[in-house]
RNA sequence: GUGAUUGUAGCUCAGCUGGUUAGAGCGCCGGAUUGUGGUUCCGGAGGUCGCCGGUUCGAAACCGGUCUUUCACCCCA
C-alpha cells in the first residue's frame, strides 16, 4: 500500500450525515439572522497581513496563519535578519498574506473600504471558516466555522438586548435547553480597576478574574499578586469573589461598589437597561446571567461582552460570544462607528448537541428509490421510469451496473433506500414494473403513474 | 509556545518481563443461492506494527528524534 494520506492536524473530513447535521444547524441560524433582519456578506478566506496583525494582541498574532509570499521570497530578505533568526521580522517580509483568524477584524476592513455604499445602521451576518494556529483539544481546532451578527453604526442598547434574544432564538430553535447567556461590560472591568487603583493594569486584572470559576478566588488572588497588583487593592474587590443574587441585585451591589467610578457607573446603567429589557420581554429556553468576571475580546470591546455556555453537565468552552466595539473600524480610518455583533462557533455547537442526541431529527439526503440493474436493454426502460420520477421530485437512481441481484439489493439496505424498482423481461413485456418496499418486503406489479403516486 | 498522552488490517482493538510465520471481531471480495436484500454457513484478499535512527544475537515491544491523536496550561469559538 502506498504512503497513508492524511489531513493536517486540527482539521477534519465531514461524512454526508456530518454534513447533513452541520448544514441543519447552519440553516436553523440563518433563518434566525434573517427573521432579525441581517443580511449576508462574505469576504475572501485570506487578508492583506496587515489587516489581521496587530488586532488580536501578542497570542493573536502568533495564531494567525502566515501564508508564504510566491515566487523567491527569500531573495528581498536582508541577510542580518536571516543569520539572526529573527523571525518576526523575516515572516514580515516573506509573507504579506494571511489566513483570516475571525470574521470581526475583516468585517471591520469591509465596512471602512464600503462605507459609501453601505446603509447605515449595517446589519450583517457572515458564516465562514477562520484559521488559528492554534493546538487542537477538546472543541478547539485550527480550522472551524464562525457564524457572526453585527450591526454598525448605531449606539442604541437596544441591539444589545435584541443579540441576547437572537441567541435565545437560535438555541431554543436547535432544541439545545438550558444555555446562559453570561452578560458583562468592559465598563465596569474598567470601573473596578479604576477603583482598586489598577487602571494600568485592567487586562491582567480581568484575565485574572475571568479565571474565578476555574482557579477560585484563591487562585485568582496569587495570579493577580503575581501580576503586581497590590493585596490592598485585592481585598477591595473580594465582595466580586462571591457575587451571586439575582442580576437586579448584582447591579445594586455594583452600582455601591463603583459610585465613585463615572465609567463604572455607565457600566451599571447599561447593563441595567439591557437586563431591564431582557427581564421584561423573557427568554424561551435560555437564561441571562450577570458576571462580572467575563471578560473576552478585551483587545476591541468596550461595552457590552457576551458568552455563552452550552448547558450544564456538557463539558465544553464558550459556543458563542461576542460584544460591543465602540471603534473597530477607527483602527481602518473610519472614526466614530460603534459596532456590536455575536458569534456563534458552529463546531462547538455540532459537539454539544451531538452529545446531547439532539440530532435525532436530521436527516440524510438519500435516494427513495433504486432501480435494479438487469442489462443495457433493462437500464433504458429503467432510466425512462427514473426520468419521470426525478422529474416528480422523487430521489432516484438506477444502480449503474449490471450486478447481482445480491449486491444491489444490499447496496439498497446499506443505503437505506425505501423501494427498490425491478424491471426485466416481463416487466418490459407488460410495460410495467415490480416495485419492491424494502421495509415490510412487500412488492407489487404497477404502472409508471402509480409508482410516481406510490413513491411520492 | 509549555506539559502529558496516543499510533498494530478499511474500522474497533488484542499481542505477557524483547524470542520462529503478528491475531480477533466487524467490514470487504467470492461461493452455498444464474430475478429478490437484511440471517446463517464456507472460503479469500488485506499489515515494511506512524516514520527515521539507536540498543540487542534478535525489536510491534526498550531508548532518542519526528509526525499524528487526545487532554491540560496559555489563549479562545
Amino acid at each position: 500500500m502506498a504512503q497513508k494520506p492524511g489531513i493536517p492536524k486540527g482539521t477534519r473530513d465531514f461524512s454526508p450525515t456530518e454534513v447533513a447535521q452541520r448544514n441543519y444547524i447552519f440553516s436553523t441560524i440563518k433563518e434566525v439572522f434573517e427573521v432579525f433582519g441581517f443580511q449576508p456578506i462574505e469576504t475572501p478566506s485570506f487578508e492583506n497581513s496587515s489587516t489581521l496583525m496587530g488586532k488580536y494582541g501578542e497570542e493573536g498574532d502568533r495564531l494567525i496563519f502566515k501564508i508564504l509570499n510566491s515566487g523567491d521570497y527569500l531573495k528581498k530578505v536582508d541577510e542580518g535578519l536571516l543569520t539572526n533568526k529573527e523571525s518576526i521580522k523575516v515572516t514580515s517580509k516573506i509573507s504579506e498574506k494571511a489566513l483570516r483568524y475571525d470574521l470581526t477584524v475583516p468585517f471591520a476592513r469591509y465596512v471602512v473600504q464600503h462605507q459609501n455604499d453601505i446603509v447605515f445602521p449595517f446589519k450583517r451576518y457572515q458564516m465562514q471558516p477562520v484559521w488559528r494556529a492554534d493546538r487542537p483539544q477538546k472543541g478547539r481546532f485550527r480550522e472551524f466555522y464562525q457564524c457572526d451578527a453585527d450591526v454598525v453604526g448605531s449606539k442604541g442598547l437596544w441591539q444589545e438586548v435584541e443579540f441576547v434574544q437572537l441567541y435565545d432564538a437560535v438555541f431554543s430553535k436547535l432544541k439545545l435547553n438550558g444555555t446562559t447567556i453570561k452578560l458583562n461590560n468592559r465598563k465596569i472591568l474598567a470601573g473596578i480597576a479604576e477603583i482598586i487603583g489598577a487602571k494600568d493594569k485592567l487586562i491582567d486584572f480581568t484575565v485574572a478574574l475571568d479565571k474565578l470559576d476555574k482557579i477560585g478566588a484563591e487562585g485568582v488572588t496569587n495570579e493577580m499578586l503575581a501580576k503586581g497588583i497590590s493585596e490592598e487593592a485585592i481585598s477591595k474587590v473580594q465582595p466580586l469573589f462571591s457575587f451571586n443574587g439575582t442580576s437586579q441585585e448584582k447591579l445594586n451591589q455594583l452600582q455601591d461598589m463603583l459610585a465613585q467610578s463615572e465609567q463604572g457607573l455607565q457600566g451599571v446603567k447599561e447593563l441595567r437597561f439591557i437586563v431591564d429589557n431582557v427581564e421584561e420581554l423573557g427568554l424561551q429556553s435560555a437564561k441571562l446571567d450577570l458576571d462580572v468576571t467575563l471578560a473576552r475580546g478585551l483587545n476591541y470591546y468596550t461595552g457590552a461582552i457576551y458568552e455563552v455556555s452550552a448547558p450544564e453537565g456538557v463539558k465544553m468552552g464558550s459556543i458563542g460570544g461576542g460584544g460591543r466595539y465602540d471603534d473597530l473600524t477607527g483602527i481602518f480610518g473610519l472614526k466614530d462607528v460603534s459596532g456590536v455583533g455575536i458569534s456563534f462557533g458552529l463546531d462547538r455547537i455540532y459537539l454539544v448537541l451531538e452529545e446531547l442526541g439532539l440530532f435525532d431529527d436530521v436527516a440524510l439526503p438519500k435516494p427513495k428509490v433504486l432501480f435494479i440493474n438487469f442489462g443495457e436493454t433493462e437500464a433504458a426502460y429503467c432510466m425512462k421510469a427514473v426520468s419521470a420520477l426525478r422529474v416528480n421530485g422523487i430521489k432516484s437512481e438506477l444502480y449503474p451496473d449490471a450486478a447481482k441481484m445480491k449486491k444491489q439489493m444490499n447496496y439498497a439496505n446499506r443505503r437505506q433506500i425505501d423501494f427498490v424498482v425491478l424491471a426485466g423481461e416481463s416487466e418490459l413485456e407488460g410495460n410495467n414494473y415490480t416495485l419492491k418496499n424494502m421495509q415490510s418486503g412487500e412488492q407489487q406489479t404497477c404502472t409508471l403513474q402509480e409508482l410516481i403516486e406510490i413513491t411520492k
